[in-house]
RNA sequence: GGGCGAGUGGCGGAAUUGGUAUACGCGACGGACUUAAAAUCCGUUGGCUGUAAUGGCCUUGAGGGUUCAAGUCCCUCCUCGCCCACCA
């Protein structure tokens, strides 16, 4: 009998799957389509770990069970290739990105084929490729066209380790997300794509999308929508003179506007200079100053409400009361209007700003005495009823409050209805070398014209060095003869923008591009579009909900309103996979030394199958978990105990006929289908650790009815047999594949179909039915199923160690669960 | 501070609409095979108790509640994780 040896046979099914493209997807098959995508990796010099191989086993699963299925199944992969991280290795090596790429790439394509994935490595896309990102360019210059692409001279987050801007994304705790550096403010002319105009759609989008509410709220969340009112202020003397200025405040609390004892305004604000008093300009342009001089990271961790009085006055349009401007830094600029009415009552933030610069505090909402301490920071901020608001207000609940007192101010003016996002406008610009240039001319005359179409891709120059410059301009900028152009507008000279596109500009389309992915004429043909039309299923790291997930979102809904795409959204749904950690619970990292390697486990002996298969089995999909080395032993234990017992069966088969042993059949097929119904079950609501565990149930079951009864029912065996490989397949490919073939089979397992179960076969003749006294279980009794209730409780009640139970009791009530439990209550 | 989620054996984790808690796997222990080890196979494995059996009691973070019946529903509290965060 020969033995399971993955190193055998996983190198030898890859082969062959390679030489007949095994999995290629076919354009407008009759078959339903089904795209199942896995994010594309970013090809780093560390090669695939434990989370890529998480998501492209859960996806390589789900992909080949919808093949079997009868689905034409889309299960592409690509490159991500631009991006920092090669650009710095590159640097520091002193090879071109370019070179690097291409030895990372290599790389990675081995170590992905070592899992087994049935991908479709024809339609492969690499983002630094011009093929590929002559298209990129392209769709930037439709954003361009349409207004959407504009540039601003800005304060952007600036990573001077990088040397580069950085998206509002990008920042993580005021540092770079990617080098962890103290993000500075830095000002620079930059490209911009206005993503905010797309806030509302963005969020109203994800109520035609399957995704799990994390992903939907977090997204929401970063947008951040919030409905409120904007009010004017005049701006005033002391006295209440009116100097003929005035400026606006947002608000979600229009019950507290009665409330609002100052204002408070962000000490960049140009808003300063026109409410400031002339004796006062001292002290607020020194405060100014040390606030632009801290990072962002310290501005967040200053909570001290620091802050100066600028010497004006404001005058509440509600009650006329005249109350002093302050410039404070907990006040952001770019939120709402960059100025903030001081609401102490009951905000915690401007209670203690309050506290500290001794400004009155003024309730507007009712509260137990806890709250109304006005030196406490114990802020009352729920509902109540509306106090010291004047009539009509006091006594109503304080939201209707609310609303009144704000009517009232919209009819006379000062008040009106705003809708505020959280969210900014996407940052464009990166001043570095390895992206995808900006296809933009810049000419004395016209300004930013777009490269025409028939000159793309702008193609990235040869360049000697890297390294960004310290002026904040990309190392473009000395490739003279690349910059020096002519302006495609009036033909005179001008010169190309040294920008490159973020990494995410790449990413943001590439599915679309999986679709057709060698079209040299169109980003991809329209029919091919309509053909594989949405993402049926996308998985992919949490990290990116708020960052590739919202942007190629965005994208996609553009390139929608634009006629490009046949649909509104780009993935139907969206699941993400959870973390792998190291064996003691924490994050595996590379200084920690407890990094596990996928390709490590696979070449230790264990094979690809049996670690897609534990990886599988660990937890949930979606949860964060330890990783175990043991676990691996136990699944591929299983791996080799189904492999044992079909070898048997085989060797046996020629030996004993068929003696159709109709019970022995019958348990064979009851064990094996009911792992069917279950696998498939568990296969549609991505539970695959059931789905493992359910098949090992079932193996377990065979084992014994093998030591019992052997292999005499020489049909069910077999049947038995090739299902439980055929439910094996999408988790365990290669050793599936083997086996089918040693079972006899000449085509290969992929197009074996997937198995349905008979419910005849799962109908027992008997069942086992819990009995209860009191809701405690005290026996079970055994009878034929299908049985009538009365059968069964007089059952119940003659069974020995119930008559003991009840013995003296009266029974009141019996409740009978069909099936599964009869309880007597005494 | 806001949003989301979780707490079940030594460990990872199971448990349809409330219906026999601890499936499956790991580990551990005992045994078979072996000169020995590995591998493999068989058995035991929530806790306490000890009348040793068809036994009793307890057990899903803590406490209360609803119910014939609660890991599951409700209330109060504790702990942990993730994301966002001076967003008015």
């Amino acid at each position: 009998m020969n033995r399971y040896n993955p190193k055998n046979i996983e190198p030898k099914w890859q082969q062959i799957w390679t030489e007949n493209h095994a999995f290629a997807a076919i354009d407008y098959d009759d078959r339903p389509k089904y795209v199942m995508l896995t994010e594309f990796p970013y090809p780093s010099g560390t090669g695939i770990h434990m989370g890529h191989t998480r998501e492209y086993t859960y996806g390589d699963i789900m992909a080949r069970h919808k093949r079997a299925q009868g689905y034409n199944v889309l299960f592409p992969m690509g490159y991500d290739e631009f991006g920092l991280p090669t650009e710095n290795y590159a640097i520091k090596n002193k090879v071109s990105p370019q070179a690097a790429t291409q030895v990372n790439v290599a790389n990675f394509q081995k170590q992905m084929e070592s899992l087994g994935l049935s991908v479709d490595w024809s339609r492969s896309v690499h983002t630094s490729d011009p093929e590929y990102y002559k298209w990129t360019q392209w769709l930037f210059l439709k954003f361009y066209a349409a207004g959407m692409a504009y540039q601003d001279e800005i304060a952007i987050n600036w990573c001077p380790h990088c040397k580069t801007g950085l998206s509002n994304e990008e920042v993580i705790n005021g540092r770079h997300e990617r080098c962890d550096t103290l993000v500075e403010k830095k000002l620079l002319k930059q490209w911009i794509l206005r993503i905010t105009k797309y806030a509302d759609r963005l969020i109203a989008g994800l109520k035609d999308v399957d995704y799990p509410s994390r992903i939907a709220d977090q997204q929401i969340n970063w947008i951040g929508r919030s409905k409120g009112a904007e009010i004017t202020w005049k701006v005033c003397d002391r006295n209440g003179d009116e100097t003929g200025d005035s400026f606006e405040t947002f608000t979600t609390r229009k019950d507290t506007i009665p409330g609002v004892t100052f204002i408070v305004i962000a000490p960049e604000s140009a808003l300063l200079d026109t409410i400031m008093a002339p004796d006062h300009a001292g002290r607020v342009g020194s405060y100014r100053q040390t606030v632009s001089s801290m990072t962002d990271i310290e501005r967040q961790e200053d909570k001290s409400k620091s802050g100066v009085f600028v010497g004006g006055y404001a005058k509440n349009p509600f009650n006329d009361q005249v109350i002093p401007v302050y410039a404070a830094s907990y006040v952001l600029a770019g939120y709402g209007t960059g100025a903030v009415m001081g609401m102490p009552g009951h905000d915690l933030r401007d209670r203690e700003f309050a506290i500290k610069h001794d400004i009155p505090v003024v309730f507007t909402t009712s509260a137990s005495a806890d709250y109304q301490d006005t030196a406490s920071t114990h802020v009352y901020t729920g509902s109540g009823t509306q106090i010291n608001s004047g009539e009509p207000y006091d006594g109503l609940a304080n939201r209707a409050a609310g609303d009144q007192i704000f009517e009232k101010l919209v009819s006379a003016g000062p008040a009106v209805e705003k809708i505020n996002y959280k969210l900014r406008d996407w940052v464009f610009s990166r001043q570095h070398y390895w992206g995808e240039p900006i296809p933009i001319i810049h000419c004395l005359e016209h300004g930013a014209v777009a490269v025409p179409e028939a000159q793309l891709p702008v193609v990235l120059p040869p360049v000697d060095h890297y390294e960004p410059t310290d002026t904040g301009e990309s190392p473009l900028v000395s490739i003279r003869d690349w910059v020096e152009t002519t302006c495609p507008a009036c033909g005179k000279p001008a010169e190309g923008e040294t920008d490159t596109m973020p990494n995410w500009a790449g990413s943001s389309w590439y599915y679309l591009r999986y679709f057709d992915a060698r079209n040299n004429e169109q980003f991809a043909d329209p029919k091919k579009l309509d053909y594989w039309g949405q993402v049926d299923m996308y998985l992919g790291g949490m990290e990116h909900t708020t960052l590739h997930l919202l942007y190629s979102r965005f994208w996609h809904e553009f390139l929608y309103d634009q006629g490009m795409v046949p649909t509104k959204e780009p993935y139907a749904a969206r699941r993400g996979q959870g973390i792998i950690q190291a064996v003691d619970g924490t994050k595996m990292s590379k200084s920690k030394g407890n990094v596990i390697s996928p390709t490590d486990v696979i070449a230790s002996g264990y094979g690809a199958d049996a670690l897609r298969l534990s990886i599988a089995f660990l937890a949930p999909y979606d949860q964060t978990t330890p990783w175990n080395p043991e676990s691996v032993a136990g699944t591929h234990r299983f791996l080799q105990r189904l492999w044992t017992l079909t070898q048997e069966f085989l060797d046996s088969e020629t030996l004993v006929g068929n003696l159709d042993d109709t019970e022995a059949q019958a348990d064979i097929m009851r064990a094996v289908h009911a792992a069917i119904k279950k696998v498939s079950a568990d296969l549609d609501t991505m539970s695959f650790n059931t789905a493992i565990a359910a098949q090992m149930e079932a193996l377990n079951q065979l084992y014994k009815l093998k030591d019992q009864d052997g292999f005499a029912s020489v049909n069910a065996w077999r049947s038995g047999l090739e299902n439980m490989v055929k439910l094996i397949a999408p988790f365990a490919p290669h050793f599936a594949e083997e086996l089918w073939q040693q079972i006899g089979h000449e085509q290969s397992i992929h197009l074996a179909g997937w198995p349905a179960y008979d419910e005849q076969y799962l109908v027992m003749a008997e069942q086992t039915i819990g009995v209860q006294i009191n809701g405690k279980i005290r026996s079970e009794i055994t009878v034929a199923t299908g049985a009538d209730e009365q059968t069964i409780v007089s059952a119940a009640q003659s069974d020995p160690r119930i008559i003991d139970s009840l013995a003296g009791s009266i029974v009141r009530k019996t409740i009978y669960v069909p099936g599964k439990l009869i309880n007597f209550v005494v």
